[in-house]
DNA sequence: GCCAACGTTGGC
DNA sequence: GCCAACGTTGGC
């Protein structure tokens, strides 16, 4: 069982709509990057949890947690024109871009901020979110970094 | 708005 | 296959 962690903008998808979207279930879709991509077709498996980070806002910070409900599968909105992730490339008979579906487990009790995160830099070392590379929208996170990260959640951020 | 770090594209 | 130009991500 692996651990991930999936980058969304709040400005394009908060954890605040997934807590009101139907079922509080969402496909994770629109990754436009090869070896995401590679992580949502082959890596990312349904019982599997990940966290949901913010990116790009005031404040970056894992904020909550989520289940795959559904592993991967092509991402339709590649062969939509009228997406924003259309993609004249990806053909619904070799599916470039995958997608898959996660639930809401439940959010932190408070943001882990990025800033936080780096102050564990030697207990995170490898942590792909404070490495090289960490643009990606889906990161790997081992079991060992879970468990640490969600041991912060208990501490106050200070 | 700036900029570092990549990823992609396309000429050769 | 190389590499310069360009685009994107995302923190600050």
């Amino acid at each position: 069982m692996g651990y991930w962690l999936l980058k969304s903008e709040p400005t394009a998808f908060s954890f605040t709509d997934l807590e009101v979207a139907p079922a509080q279930i969402t496909p994770w879709e629109g990754v436009r990057n090869y070896q995401a991509r590679n992580y949502l077709r082959d890596g990312v498996r349904q019982g599997e949890q990940a966290f949901f980070y913010h990116s790009g806002a005031a404040q970056p910070a894992i904020v909550g947690i989520v289940e795959v409900v559904r592993s991967g599968y092509p991402d339709e909105t590649a062969f939509d024109a009228t997406s924003p992730y259309y993609d004249l490339n990806s053909l619904p008979d070799q599916p470039r871009w995958y997608r898959v579906d996660v639930r809401l487990v439940r959010a932190l009790r408070r943001p882990i901020s990025l800033a936080e995160l780096k102050r564990y830099a030697e207990a995170l070392s490898d942590f792909a979110l404070l490495r090289r590379g960490n643009r990606l929208s889906v990161l790997p996170v081992t079991e060992a970094q879970w468990t640490f990260v969600l041991g912060l959640e208990e501490k106050s951020d200070l």
